[in-house]
DNA sequence: CAACGAGGGTTCAAATAATGAAACAATATT
DNA sequence: AATATTGTTTCATTATTTGAACCCTCGTTG
């Protein structure tokens, strides 16, 4: 592997939870030598990639990133396209929706919009989510490249008391993804919080993110799920559009019927109670 | 120079209006050996700093610089900071209130009054503010090391009839705001926007940023100038502790004279009209 | 359509930069 | 004050980088 990729992996052990690596600590954590590590620290922070404290020594990420990230957005405005759509489905829902980016093996939060409606709501303060344990993953795995299966295979973590934490479990849920065309998981990430996702594409039609509504998980019966069911669907295909991309055939026919048969079914609640 | 370093450093070369750079752009940018460059940018793509449009081949800012980005700010909150203090700025002035930070040569808004609401997340959405031409960027130039003015000189872009574009003029103001503590400048950037910054520092003490406020030309007086003075004051004080840094000990001492100079005035005025 | 040019990608010996053990320095910790 | 831990520099050895040259593909041109 060449010395500039090496150096450069070093960022990917910072995140939100370990913000601040100090030379012993990269030591420990990569089993390299402390003087090249050093050396790779330096020269990180040289191009501002990273920022030592000056008083603890300790690494943290560099303001360099700040002007990179907005030169990516301003090349692949992910969030403009996101931004249009996601407070109408926010709204129309009346729950959290939010929008993630696959980047590598990890799903990260792009936006997300509450809804003004219920008080008692959902609140996002993870960037990266589980593929395996969220809605939004499920949708992720169950269209992306089955490398990426593999990957998440090897650390299936247990966050809740409905996390389902085994290579089974994972599979036939996949298997069910592809069949209803949504990622639903009831509670396995957060406590009380129910997660509808889907997949989104962009201009190579590869799985590119998702889009998701978490709610309260008291609060959602059928009509919810229908109702945001087929919200997601009117989402997504925005989404995927404005970034390019267009929906899998196979997923596409499945959201279609999906559509026609919920708003059947939807017309008629309404039509019931009016 | 290290190998790490001069890969990194291609990633310099790309900005909002040269966001696609191919192979043979490079070559020319960099006037390096086409084989070393290949090897350097595979490398950052390999990463993901970087992406390649696998139709055209040409390079563009990865996905992975939105983690980064997003780590970076929930590690050094520069916006929490200011999200506080913007507001409240703005209502005070009743004009625009916008704070940008500086990064390598560039100084890059970072939020404003009106933006603040839903763009929580990490990217900023704001083009970069010219150094030369905003009272922002002459704030900053006063107290910046004296090798970013070097490198603002050689690109004095004109952007309206009043924009100082000579190494002259520039320098005399740079030292009319080191007198005054404030950067000014009168529709140099926007025809009929009347601008007032001052610098922001971090934990360093150097100039990390800076706050400002902008005003309708036509709408500006003695007045307004001072009220926006006694704000933008209290603002940079309140952000720069914030952000874990300091006043600069004579730039403090302007501001203390400045203040209770103004506020006399300010007092009389009130009391006249009252 | 053959020749040409431009750009992307690969090869290989020579040159150079990376490597890591060890020494040293500066802080913490006991 | 003694010791342990962490950060930084040195230097001979080693492995990686380097760049000229070459190949391949594609689009253009005489």
């Amino acid at each position: 592997m060449s010395t500039v990729r090496k150096a450069i992996e070093l960022l990917n052990w910072f995140s939100a939870d370990r913000s601040q690596i100090s030379l012993a600590e990269f030591q420990r954590l990569t089993g390299r030598d402390k003087a090249t590590t050093y050396r790779y620290l330096t020269a990180l922070e040289e191009t501002g990639l990273l920022e030592k404290d000056p008083v603890t020594r300790v690494y943290r990420m560099g303001p360099a990133v700040l002007r990179l990230a907005h030169v990516r957005e301003s090349t692949v405005p992910r969030r403009a396209g996101v931004r249009l759509v996601l407070p109408r489905l926010a709204e129309a829902t009346g729950e959290l929706a939010h929008a993630s980016i696959l980047q590598g093996h990890s799903l990260v939060a792009l936006t997300d919009h509450a809804s003004t409606r219920h008080s008692a709501r959902v609140v996002l303060d993870e960037p990266e989510l589980p593929l395996h344990a969220t809605g939004s993953g499920l949708a992720v795995l169950a269209y992306a490249d089955p490398a990426l299966l593999k990957v998440t295979l090897k650390n299936l973590k247990r966050y809740t008391d409905h996390t389902q934490t085994t290579r089974n479990e994972l599979e036939s849920a996949l298997e069910t993804v592809r069949e209803i065309g949504f990622g639903i998981v009831d509670q396995g990430y957060e406590e009380n919080v129910f997660g509808i996702g889907v997949p989104l594409f962009d201009s190579s039609d590869r799985v590119a993110g998702s889009v998701a509504v978490a709610s309260v998980a008291t609060r959602i019966d059928a009509n919810a799920i229908a109702l945001t069911k087929c919200e997601l669907i009117k989402a997504a295909r925005q989404i995927t559009h404005s970034w390019g991309g267009s929906v899998p055939d196979d997923l596409d026919q499945i959201w279609s019927d999906t559509l026609s048969s919920l708003s059947n079914e939807f017309n008629f609640h309404r039509e019931a109670t009016a």
